[in-house]
DNA sequence: CCGGGCATAGTATAATTGTACTATTTTTAT
DNA sequence: ATAAAAATAGTACAATTATACTATGCCCGG
């Protein structure tokens, strides 16, 4: 039986240790490393390359989305496990799209965890109930026309920038005034930030900033 | 050297069971049980009483600071220590004069938990950095008469319904068509919750939701 | 039995957001 | 080098939210 290496990235520490633990645990984990961040994680996988790594989606400094993209482009190799709290189906076929090779809520059972890591290692994929969900839902809107064809959830730098913002419960103006930006400008960013995410008010795009890690 | 029986409520299962890991690997830990919910650990508590409940403040079912009402008014000799993601002040302190002992946030060190679980169950009370800002931030506003005099944060039943609608993306008119009940009135609970937790917009509203548990 | 908080509903106005477009320049990727 | 994507800025109008009040009936605790 072959043992794999796992490396973990969360920004709570708390979670975070506790789950080094919980993965030392495993039968066929022989090493576990952890981050508390994205870019920390890529740094320990330069360094030394994992066979499993599984990273929250809800991070600052670099959010999980951004991370996957890096590594899937420079270590191919490793098998990625995102970890969400809440199963917001957006992002999480988008994510699927680039590659990643499993999504758990943080409410699974830690077997579920155990097994998910194994699959991953060896059979490329692991197939659970939040991706068949999403996979679903994802066929009936486009069958029925909701949500024009489903365009990616792919925020600009700027675009983010303007979340973050408005997150800061910041008005259009005022978003305008502290980038030195016409108000129109702010706008316009703001309505094809919700226009890629599906929302069509304040409400949704705050629930996607927390959702997608970009606030916290 | 007394040693401490420990419950731990959280939502997100995965981390529960991790952290029971981590509380069992403590010196001065001699049980450890777990709960997914607030309600469900009421249940444990009632059935055998700890030295320390661990709450998660973002909770769906029964939200922490309603448990912590529960289990204050129902086994006072039982000491609380929140976890929270966010540092949001402001239910922190209402939950201090509720008389909660120790306030963590989830990206604390394993062993300041550790150093905490013993300082509550000893000497009643853990002051960190945390409650510290939270004393200060307090002390000064109500000095520069910013928010006056701290409203509460006393959300009723209806005004969280309305709330936990508001952060489905529905507007005004469609709860109060969802509710029966006139705009008017739904206009009016939205300003009174704005006010209760010192926002004055939408995204705040929705952070607030989020931070509290109401919504997930 | 009385005050206070709560839920209800109203009026009126200001401010902000949401929708729907066009258009120019800059940056990026092939 | 060129096409696509992103960032910039504009106009105009509709819809919704935010602010600021008044007012009434209900229920609960002291």
């Amino acid at each position: 039986m072959r043992k794999f290496k796992v490396y973990i990235a969360d920004d709570h520490t708390l979670f975070r240790k506790a789950m080094v633990n919980l993965l030392r645990s495993f039968d066929r984990v022989e090493e576990v490393k952890d981050a508390e961040n994205g870019k920390d994680l890529l740094a320990l996988i330069k360094y030394d390359v994992p066979d499993v790594a599984i990273v929250d989606l809800q991070m600052p400094v670099m959010d999980g989305a951004e991370t996957c993209e890096q590594i899937i482009k420079k270590h191919p190799e490793v098998k990625i496990i995102i970890l969400t709290m809440h199963d917001s189906h957006k992002y999480i076929l988008h994510m699927m799209e680039m590659g990643v090779h499993a999504f758990l809520l943080k409410n699974t059972e830690p077997t579920e965890l155990e097994k998910a890591i194994y699959s991953v290692a060896e059979k490329d994929f692991y197939h659970n109930d939040l991706v068949a969900s999403v996979l679903r839902k994802n066929i009936t809107e486009r069958k029925t026309g909701q949500r024009p064809h489903f365009k990616h959830a792919e925020i600009t730098d700027r675009e983010k920038e303007i979340l973050i913002l408005i997150c800061r419960e910041l008005t259009i103006r005022e978003i305008g005034y502290k980038l030195s930006l016409s108000e129109n400008t702010v706008r316009n960013h703001r309505v094809n930030i919700m226009e890629k995410i599906g929302v069509n008010n304040t409400v949704g795009l705050v629930k996607y900033a927390y959702d997608a890690g970009i606030v916290s």
